[in-house]
DNA sequence: ACTATTTTGTGATATATCTCACTTTTTTTG
DNA sequence: CAAAAAAAGTGAGATATATCACAAAATAGT
């Protein structure tokens, strides 16, 4: 356990309030780890004594649910990851794993609660970023109840363009089963959407990788669809 | 605007952290309004200038989804309303109704605020609050999304009796249409389902009175179905 | 490079739920 | 208390999407 945080040069917007001292303090409690595609980060059910600090790298929150597991966001870096159940009881109520390699510090929660204690504008950053993750998860879950498949696999392809990749070229960092979990719709169903898009000539598929082509027409399917 | 929290019994858990003096400012700037049934709180989309707190009575938190209303989640006093719309951008993401005749106050922004920074022990149980909330929505968004109608609207009858009546029988606070709302059905499946579970003995109906009777199969079809 | 495994594509069929249309009941209001 | 409005009940038909069952591709493992 120890990191020169003091240094790092992706600091979190609540970290970079923090004091040299509790800079010092952050840094003997918080171990950095390196992560693979694929690696578990928090285990839904398990005992939780860390909060997570994605410094780098792409996440999906997922929780199992009475039937399917279902993702209930993508997380991009820089973010906390765990921090509704380092308050609540410490067991965790969702899982994270890694869609693309990350580099993720743990801090042990009781410096982290120490922290929330000792520096208002820290705490206060932290707030920020929880009530923005509750209205976000607010209006997804709008979206996913009430529109149907083509409107949310518009929605998503947009989402991976503008907000995880600004890039009209990327490649979807999940098979169709787990963006059939992210939109709930089933896996058949992303594969014909898919490649109704491409046949309407809204996207370029090679694999994995998409091109947007027509971005209007995605983003009426997405509001009507 | 003046109240005089001091001596409030229904102090929220937060609130009986603070300082008299603290107390004493709170009060300055905390506004009590008694609501009926139907009144809105909380609108979406219009400028925030106060934190609510929801003394007495029964909200619905609902937002506007791209084709119908959606009711996000009952809220029994006592809880804060708004929070997260307080530190993003201050415009209202949700829209919150009264549901059940309601005592609230309404808390000034900026003496909000100075209490978060002036007192750890309050902001953590915000924090706190918050995090509970954001729980709660991912765990609901899950079942509304997965389960079918009778599973989901019994669970919805489980809720009312359990977190919010504490009782076999009561009131359903919301018509129909609402119900279907907020577990994502159509108003006439709701009656469908409803009169469905009466006449297979689980639940008595009389108007908006409902009777658990078997709740163990309730809780089965809230599991399986 | 070859086999095993995972992922994706696609048709046919099943089905849960919505929508529409109308009636009946309950609640509100003047 | 009567009239109007809102809410609830119910059948028949429409439909979006799931499911099943394979085939084809792509990826991973040895």
């Amino acid at each position: 356990m120890k990191s020169d945080c003091k240094d790092c040069a992706i600091k979190s917007k609540a970290a970079s309030k923090l004091s040299a001292e509790e800079i010092e303090k952050l840094s003997f409690s918080c171990a950095f780890v390196k992560f693979n595609q694929g690696d578990p980060l928090i285990m839904q059910g398990t005992f939780s004594t860390n909060v997570a600090y994605l410094r780098s790298g792409l996440a999906k929150i997922h929780i199992a649910g009475p039937y399917h597991e279902q993702i209930v966001r993508i997380v991009k870096a820089p973010s906390y990851l765990g921090l509704p159940t380092t308050f609540g009881d410490k067991i965790n109520q969702y899982s994270v794993s890694v869609i693309e390699s990350a580099e993720v510090c743990f801090i042990d929660i009781d410096t982290f609660r120490y922290l929330l204690k000792a520096n208002h504008n820290f705490s206060y950053e932290i707030l920020l970023e929880i009530c923005n993750n509750e209205l976000e998860v607010f209006h997804r879950c709008a979206n996913r109840t009430q529109k149907q498949m083509r409107g949310k696999i518009a929605d998503v392809l947009i989402e991976f363009s503008e907000r995880i990749y600004n890039c009209d070229i990327f490649k979807i960092p999940l098979n169709q089963e787990d963006l059939g979990n992210l939109v709930d719709t089933s896996r058949e169903s992303v594969s014909r959407v898919l490649t109704e898009f491409e046949n309407d000539g809204i996207i370029k598929l090679s694999g994995k990788k998409v091109e947007i082509i027509n971005k209007r027409s995605l983003a009426l399917i997405s509001a009507n669809g």
